[in-house]
DNA sequence: CCCAAACATTACGTTAACGTTATGTTTATA
DNA sequence: TATAAACATAACGTTAACGTAATGTTTGGG
């Protein structure tokens, strides 16, 4: 609950690894955490919620560089109604593009269905008793 | 129509390229072409209706580890019933995959729709005209 | 016999997102 | 102060399914 963390309890908490933090550093998708002169670095509660929201979106199939596109706009906190709006429109787009891919995915779904009755079919004729 | 064809022919017949083959061949997806001493390859009508099943699998996002569990039933099994049972089971996995990802993107949806209300209601409020 | 296609064989490249050593340094605690 | 745990850094490894040279050999037609 502190504002200092070392890596161990950020990526407890984030459910990581520290692997995954460096690497997320070295491709700009986090902050680098600061550190005192030459020793370890600290990381702060909103870096922390940076990371469980990139899990969100790695669980949405969302790419790094897909995330990175969109990451910052779920916590700069406009102060204007300008930048609201530019939020705005990047989470709609992101909506779109979510109800595309559901929709890709209930279009394999009914493909999917439709060979495993033709399957199903062909085994019961094969085999009645 | 032959029983016995170059690379060049199977692979324009099955619409894959002579890397595929070879590489098919390599993983023991499909049998290597016979070969008079030391020269070319010959492949049969067989190797040729293999590849094609395999595309087949492959349209049903089947990986080419899991086609190499199911193809040999196609052939060896002339009832085609093992094959098809085995079949059914990895493409009842898939459906459930596919559900379960179905799942996920619907609750990711209503999230960012519920965002988006609140970024708008925020608009409203603050700028009602 | 000649020559262009077709074929064969290596072997490195590609993409994404880290995992896994290996080695050396810092921190916290007894 | 000693030392174990935690941390840092570098660099090679991994997965899937082939693509893409690079180089050499075989085949069929004229």
């Amino acid at each position: 609950m502190n504002g200092r963390m070392r890596i161990g309890e950020l990526t407890e908490r984030a459910g990581v690894t520290p692997r995954t933090v460096r690497y997320y550093e070295s491709i700009g998708l986090i902050p680098p955490g600061e550190r005192e002169g030459q020793g370890q670095h600290y990381y702060t509660e909103e870096t922390l919620a940076r990371l469980r929201k990139i899990n969100q979106l790695k669980k949405l199939r969302l790419s790094l560089d897909e995330i990175r596109d969109v990451i910052d706009f779920y916590f700069i906190d406009p102060s204007g109604v300008q930048a609201k709006q530019k939020v705005l429109v990047v989470l709609r787009q992101h909506l779109a593009e979510v109800d595309q891919k559901i929709r890709e995915y209930q279009q394999f779904r009914a493909e999917l269905e439709d060979h495993i009755e033709r399957f199903e079919r062909w085994l019961e004729e094969k085999k009645p008793r």
